[in-house]
DNA sequence: ATGGATAGCGAAAATGATTTTCAATAGTCC
DNA sequence: GGACTATTGAAAATCATTTTCGCTATCCAT
């Protein structure tokens, strides 16, 4: 494996999106070759792990527990260790996208290609998310970090407020 | 107080930012006007915290473990809890403001009138973090909740990449 | 100013999400 | 099939943050 030491380190490596393998998450056993290329292992878990991201409605944010949760009600039972693992793994891969959206904990989604990124809009309140595209958003973060000399991994908008309902019931 | 039982419970409060009290933090004992106005007590060691980010540049995306070791070396010792506990009020108090730099800490920087509200962009490899303004976030952010019946309490936009220095280090 | 009520303090223990350890297991490649 | 080693699950460990609790200091009314 390439980097043994820090690799689980958040995406700490250059493995940015990469705009020629898009639709992955889509096909069903496209997860083994994607894995297999970077030099991991196809693992039963982490294809039940992917799966349940790509039964759409149902994964959308989903953090660890709610994942553990969710296999559980599946009939899998999957490790939190292994969950964790995973999801890095995915991550890294370009597979999920792992958004802060407040509070200590972390969600993920499937990844989008980078112009079809999407933003959170999000109730302190109640956690109730929405999402919302913006082209602007995505040209600002490229500009911004090309005029910077970054590389560009990912950029994330995230607007805090108070839902309509929360509104009406703290008066 | 008005809330005790979840009151250090983040910012789930309706308190808005109020243009119009928008330099409170540059004048000195303005801390216990604000303070006492919602019902809290003015003391030494919330003041201490608070100059230390007024001292700008050193102050400037603090974190609880870098208040705490700032402060030893002005030689005032002030507990993890009572750091804590202040940085929580000042935010809700709109003093501060918290980031969401990404790795498993919170930050604060002083907070700033709204349309001047600026964004970051955080090398994911060295953790070092730039700013930048640009209109069009806020407005996108303020438009896209107005839209919804959101009220706004504030936005985020947060650009991960690699910094110039890095990518060469990392060929 | 004085005094009562109680918000805030520090130290230590508790919490909760995430990470690590380690022995057993199971993909990958030859 | 067999060697090599990445991955797994269970349990222990981390680490930032929160809570508890006895004591102190601030605020407000007298
Ligand atoms: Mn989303
Ligand atoms: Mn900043
Ligand atoms: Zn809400
Ligand atoms: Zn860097």
């Amino acid at each position: 494996m390439a980097n043994p030491t820090n690799f689980f380190n958040r995406s700490e490596t250059t493995m940015e999106y990469d705009p020629a393998s898009p639709e992955l998450n889509q096909e069903p056993e496209l997860l083994k070759t994607v894995l297999n290329k970077e030099g991991f292992r196809f693992t039963s878990q982490r294809q039940k792990i992917l799966d349940l991201f790509q039964s759409a409605a149902l994964g959308h944010h989903l953090n660890a527990e709610e994942i553990h949760q969710q296999l559980l009600e599946r009939g899998e039972k999957i490790s939190f260790s292994t969950i964790y693992r995973a999801l890095h793994v995915m991550v890294r891969l370009g597979l999920l996208q792992e958004l802060e959206l407040a509070e200590g904990r972390k969600y993920y989604e499937l990844n989008t290609p980078f112009m079809d990124q999407h933003h959170h809009l999000v109730c302190v309140h109640c956690g109730n998310v929405e999402e919302f595209e913006d082209a602007t958003m995505t040209q600002v973060g490229s500009s911004e970090s090309t005029s910077r000399g970054f590389s560009l991994l990912n950029c994330q908008f995230t607007v805090y407020g108070i839902c309509p309902s929360c509104q009406s019931l703290l008066g």
